[in-house]
Formats: C-alpha cells, sequence, structure tokens
DNA sequence: ATGAAAGCGCTAACAA
DNA sequence: TTGTTAGCGCTTTCAT
C-alpha cells in the first residue's frame, strides 16, 4: 500500500503538502503541486478511505437504499441506482447499497458508523418508519417519491399528478369520451406507496374537467391478469376508446390481448403508457406514452444530498415535469 | 457520536475489552460481556467503519461492479445484487456499487483504498481488461460469468451447455425433430458475453447426440424483432415443432405472436424457456423453462469472496446444475 | 507557500 | 480474563 507519507517523501515535500495538493484546501505553488502530482501518478496512490473518513469526518459515500419487494418496475429502479452511482463519481463520492431488508436500523447504523455522508431512500411509503429516524439524526438525505408529509424532507419524484392530467388532456384532446386508467396491482395502492394514487387523482381530475366518462382499475403483472382486467373493462363499459396504462409489467400482456380480441391500437382503441421511453419503443405499435425520467430522478437525487451534505440547504420539493410523446398508439377517439 | 472509549468508560472496562467484546477474538467472561453489551445498547453504540477500517486493515466492504449497458436481462442482475447485499449483511459486510464506466481503474481504486476487501463482478467479457488487474493485485474476487481463461479466479455461473442439453433433451424425449433456439440480440454474441455460446454450444452437442435438426436465431428485444425472427424461422423451416428461448424480453412478444400466427402453444408449437421463474409464471401458458437462478447466484459469489478474503482457498468453478420445470407450454411432438 | 504535530476511533500486540 | 498502549494513514490547526 502507497501511503501519503511514501508520496510526500518521493516528492520531497511534507504530508501535508500533498494533502493539501490532494483537497485544494490551500493554494500551493506551481512546482510543488507539479512535484507532488508525478510523484502521485508514478506511485500509484490512492488514499485510504478509512484513515480519510477518521480524520475528515466525511466518508465519501452516499448510501442508497432499495426496497426488496418490487413494487417499482425492476428496470427503472435500476436506472435510477445507476444513475445515482455514476453521478456519485462525479462528486468524487461512492455508493453503497442497502435493501430495506435490515429495516429502519439502518438507518441508525449508517447514520452512527459514519460508513456515509448521506442516504438515498428508494421505496419510499407514505408513511415511512425510517422517516423519523431521518429527521431525528439529522442526515443529510433524499426521498425518491413523496411521503404523506414531506416537511423538511428533501424529495425528488415524477409529478404525477400533472402526468394524469396530461395523459387525460392528451386523449380528450383526440375526441374519446370514455376512458380506462389501469394501474399497477392492487397491493401497490394498498402499501400506500404513493405513485399510483396521484396519477389517479390527476386523471380523475382532468377527467372530470374534461368531460371524459372514466374508470380505474388495477392490474397483476402477469399475462392472465392483464386479459382478465381488460375484459372486465369492456364488459362494464363497451364504449371504452382510450386507455392509460401505468404498469410496465402487464403492457406487452395488455397489447397482445387487444391485438387478440380484435381491438386494433389506435384505430379501436387508443393507449397511452406511463413508462420509460425504450418500453414504449419496443412495443407494437410504438406508444405514444410519458416517460418517467428515471436517469433524472437519480441525478437529481445525488446533487440535492450533496448539497445537503456540504450543508447548503437544498429544495423541499422536486417534482419533474411530465413529457408526453405522440407515437403510433393513439389516435381520433369515436368521430 | 459514541466511541468506543464511552462505552468502555460506561461499562467500567478498558477499551480493548469492548473491542474483543464487538469482534469475539477473545474469551470474555459471562459478567463483563453482557455489562459491555449493555452499555453498547444503552449508548446505541456503532463502530465508526473508517476508524476500524484503519487499525484492522479490513474495511467490511465488499465492492459489486454491475454493467452499464444491459446485455444481462435487468430483473436478474437486480436479484443477483440484492441478494449479494442480503447475503453480505449475514457476513457483517457491506455492499459497494460499482458500474463498469469507470473501467478497469476502478479496481486499482478500490484495491489500493482499502474501500473494499473483495470484489464481485457481474459483466465478465470473454477477455476482460480487468482480470489481469485483479489477478495483479492480487484482490479477492469473484466473477459471475465465465471468462476465456478462468484459471486462478473463482467463477460462479448457472452450467449454460448443461442448460442447452437439458433443453434439447426435452424436446426430444417430447418427440420433437425439428427445433429452434431463439438466443439474445447478436450484439451479445458479438460481444463474447459467453452465456449465449454456451447455451448454444450444448444444446447444438445435444441436438445433434438426439438426432433434432435445429436453427439457432439471435433475436432482438423489442416486439418487432421478435416477430420477424420468429417468421423467418418458419419460413425457412416450416416443420419446426419446439422452441428454446434464452431471451427474457423477447418472451411476451415471441408468445403474443406465436399465438397471433395461430401457432397453439404447446399443441402446435412447445416453447421451452431460459428465465427466472417469474417471468415463466407470469405468461400465458405458463412456459416450460429453466430457471435462472439469479439468488444463488449472488449468494454462492459472496461466500466464495469472504473465504477468499478470509485466506481461504475457494472453489475455481462454481457451476450451478440448471433445473427444468415442467408447465404448460411445452407437449408431445408431431406424432 | 510550506512544515510540524496533534489527534480522529479503533485494533492488536504485549503485559499482567 | 483483562488492561495498556502503540500505531493505522490522513486532516488540520498552529507555526513559520
Amino acid at each position: 500500500m502507497v501511503t501519503l507519507a511514501q508520496v510526500a517523501r518521493h516528492a520531497g515535500v511534507s504530508p501535508s503538502t500533498v494533502s493539501y495538493v490532494i483537497s485544494g484546501k490551500r493554494s500551493i505553488s506551481q512546482d510543488t503541486r507539479l512535484r507532488v502530482e508525478r510523484s502521485i501518478a508514478e506511485l500509484g496512490y490512492h488514499p485510504h478511505a478509512g484513515a480519510r473518513a477518521l480524520a475528515s469526518n466525511r466518508s465519501h459515500v452516499i448510501a442508497l437504499v432499495v426496497p426488496l419487494r418490487t413494487d417499482m418496475f425492476v428496470p427503472v429502479m435500476m436506472e435510477i441506482a445507476i444513475a445515482v452511482t455514476t453521478t456519485a463519481r462525479r462528486y468524487a463520492h461512492d455508493v453503497l447499497l442497502l435493501t430495506s431488508e435490515e429495516g429502519p436500523s439502518a438507518i441508525k447504523r449508517i447514520a452512527n458508523s459514519g460508513l456515509a455522508d448521506a442516504m438515498i431512500l428508494m421505496d419510499v411509503e407514505l408513511e415511512d418508519e425510517r422517516i423519523p429516524l431521518l429527521r431525528q439524526t439529522g442526515t443529510a438525505a433524499a426521498l425518491i417519491g413523496l411521503p404523506a408529509d414531506p416537511a423538511g424532507l428533501t424529495c425528488v419524484d415524477l409529478d404525477f399528478e400533472a402526468t394524469g392530467r396530461l395523459a387525460a388532456d392528451h386523449l380528450a384532446d383526440l375526441g374519446h369520451r370514455e376512458v380506462a386508467l389501469i394501474g399497477p396491482a392492487e397491493s401497490v395502492y394498498r402499501r400506500h406507496t404513493g405513485f399510483a394514487e396521484r396519477t389517479l387523482a390527476g386523471f380523475r381530475q382532468q377527467a372530470g374537467e374534461r368531460g371524459l366518462r372514466f374508470l380505474h382499475r388495477p392490474c397483476g403483472d402477469g399475462h392472465e391478469a392483464a386479459s382478465g382486467t381488460l375484459s372486465r373493462i369492456f364488459e362494464e363499459r363497451p364504449g371504452i376508446t382510450g386507455l392509460v396504462v401505468q404498469n410496465e409489467a402487464a403492457l406487452p400482456h395488455l397489447l397482445g390481448q387487444l391485438r387478440q380480441s380484435g381491438r386494433a391500437v389506435p384505430e379501436d382503441v387508443s393507449v397511452v403508457a406511463i413508462c420509460p421511453d425504450d418500453v414504449a419503443l419496443h412495443s407494437a405499435p410504438r406508444l405514444t406514452s410519458v416517460s418517467v425520467p428515471a436517469k433524472e430522478m437519480g441525478q437529481r437525487a445525488v446533487e440535492l444530498v450533496m448539497a445537503l451534505a456540504a450543508g447548503h440547504p437544498a429544495e423541499e420539493l422536486t417534482l419533474l415535469t411530465p413529457a408526453l410523446t405522440i407515437r403510433e398508439s393513439s389516435g381520433p377517439g369515436p368521430r
């Protein structure tokens, strides 16, 4: 192991000088800076993370808590996790991966062990047990998703209410009069993860505003659930010509079933999906969709949490504006 | 922050005693152990990770390197990552998440900074640049996947050759004579990630052995790719009655297309999937499949790497035995 | 612009 | 069975 002391000797300076060259916390003459940098490269020096953390009281690590049970669409979670990791590296930080399995005690453990300077939580529930701990330990933290009471917390999420409104508006603009919202599994609603309810609320509001008659149904992830949900919807409301789908896993099954049952998309029924762009593009027909900006959510969470850890104030609520991309799955409603 | 010294004072013992109570590295009288443990709980003490790493030269962290570009089915990656994390906790270790974006230099950085005691690599290519670094730094490491030359490395993977053979055998047993293997996208083969080639090799071998006539086609992930691949296959070999699919993303599209084109599963064509169980169970019909044991791969990788980090020798090659579960998508071949 | 030196909180000899 | 103590490698005051 190469130590800072060895670098100092090699460069003919004192240890503190090397330290300051690395941290940039005081001005160094061009000359010594260069010598030190050359020594660092030559010896292949990397600061010892533990020693640094001990002396400076900052670990340069962000903890990321991912859900065990997977309400969220897994590829979205993964994209967020990767965005968090690559963004963190831009701040010279690393990411510690935690699962919600360990429960609220993980918060205490991380906060007290100095393992991480900040936390990002990905599976926030409306009434999350960990939130009081976060507040009380004063940990720099960002939540991806919204709890019931975000006061004093830093949260990032897609504006799902606006998403619901956007989808309703698009269908109304196209002249549809009867529509349905197909959401995630019922268990997701019961667990109060929030995003599904918020989409529903926005959709309901705008549907009302625009005089749309609408139905809402949760839907499981498999083929059977999808075809069951679909047939029940059309049985109950044969006049439905517009579908909004917030369930990536069910999407291919839903589309297959639609095709199977002789309903052409978009001629007979228009589909608006709430999903990542690549899912929309890999479907047939390519789906008109509101994209879930996973990458941006991860990036923003890191930026916010870095600001907090540096002692700067951070915005309380960052709601990303949804964008609807019109593709081939939505068309004019009944003439 | 509560320190070990405070705990010692509170319990009326010396710091080293507290340390030894925690590490279990020397015997402690029942009495003092209890007193110390009570103090720890009462004060809410957690050892400072950095200090511990500095003094002991062990960070209690495992680095997990995940691929950026996603050849592997994302939910499988995620399941492995989660299994690694939860298993690591059982060994009192945490997991540091790295992406392959940082490149081979990440290996050096981690090895030299003492950030992690061991590494698990998930996106191993046949000729992986990082392998020489691993060898040369002597880092305790486990690879998930097989490189071209695994000599001296610790690797964990599903036995994909056996998987290919198993699928071929199942179709042959059912009396099928003409079959096709639908694999991942061509780019995956070109990148030489290995698993696809190995399945193909096993399948080819056993198909030969059993007198099966067979075709192999890569297939993109979307609906268009799936239906194109499928129609080209049946155009070229109308007599095909058995399909092996190693492409989770294309699976729903493939099944939809089969239904669409009037081929009943399993009456007209049998389908054997290589995929996680939940994908097989969420399809219609439920798929006969060889399951990808993501969880077990993650667990094993951690166990192996922990053995290595402790200085014990570890097996060089751990190939998990594939298991085929017969469900509803495979039936008798042409009579 | 640079150096000297005192810790940061813990582990692991060495002693008893 | 327990205590004493010398570092681990780095940051950061305090000097110069």
